[in-house]
DNA sequence: TCAGTTATGACAATATATTGACAGAGTGAT
DNA sequence: ATCACTCTGTCAATATATTGTCATAACTGA
């Protein structure tokens, strides 16, 4: 991964037609995707995972209602083929489970086994601190409003 | 590319601390980032263009100072050497150009050829109205805040 | 100037992801 | 119950990206 830019589009970023606005913030989130994918691989260099391992634990770790391998996918924005890639090998390596599906015979839940439960405990362990660290001067306010943004053009993109 | 989620983390999403609110952030942006690429690819399916190779055309179109190898794996917040690969590939094809740096003996400034402008020029016609379309019922003012938030992210990353 | 540090291009090995295709299970409307 | 349609698992081919390494260029500070 890289780093820092110069003066990139400096002048022409605020301030700006929307759709000048827009594109700039569609480039910059792919920049910040890469970011945040190296931070977490740093992160959890010791922990023995890979970002396309912790981004399935984490996302099984956020559901509540349990999830399938395309579900899986669908919140992480990959395609089911790639999701179903590594969960297979990560129960081959018994960090996760497949459970049954009251609601669908054929289509799995995945789950945590014990070791990944043991293993997301040491993940929180990094990655709460580096949450809190991260958001501290940040108003409550613009994580919400950027949220809800996000949302707002997932919803567009569905 | 896979679609849209369920009852996915209803409930405890927003009005929630920081910490939740952060890493609940960090996993829609992995999802947008993904739509963003799939809605990409569906917009330049007609010019023979995949994500690898728009990404860097918006990138060095974008910048006004121009850009290296590394100055755009830095925007894109890729690895070098996947740009690298990618920039190689497209020079051959004829849609990039090195170019002489005048900051830099060894590292060219990839531009883009007549052919290459003429990509560009057809990827805004389909770039543009989306971007136009997809903000509208969004106010400037989300746009900016987001993109700030976002930006100081990456400074902490960085 | 010069020594230490960082940046870059190149190459290789490996991991990850997309795309396309197919068969069979699930779903919903009639 | 049946039909059309969608969803899912599976397999294969290919594209894309990361990581590590090395030699050399470029930069920085004393």
């Amino acid at each position: 991964m890289q780093r820092a830019p110069s003066g990139y589009l400096r002048g022409h970023s605020l301030h700006s037609p929307k759709r000048v606005l827009f594109l700039d913030l569609v480039l910059t989130l792919f920049r910040l995707n890469g970011l945040l994918i190296a931070e977490g691989d740093a992160m959890t260099k010791n922990l023995g995972l890979t970002h396309a391992r912790w981004k399935v634990i984490g996302a099984i770790a956020l559901s509540n209602a349990g999830l399938t391998v395309p579900g899986i996918a669908r919140v992480l924005g990959q395609s089911r083929q790639a999701v179903q890639r590594i969960t297979d090998v990560m129960v081959a390596d018994g960090i996760l489970v497949y459970t049954d599906n009251p609601k669908h015979k054929r289509s799995a839940l995945v789950t945590l086994s014990e070791t990944g439960q043991d293993t997301y405990t040491l993940l929180r362990e990094v990655q709460d601190p580096w949450a809190i660290e991260n958001t501290e001067d940040i108003p409550i306010e613009e994580l919400e409003t950027t949220l809800r943004l996000v949302r707002r053009l997932i919803k567009k993109f569905n």
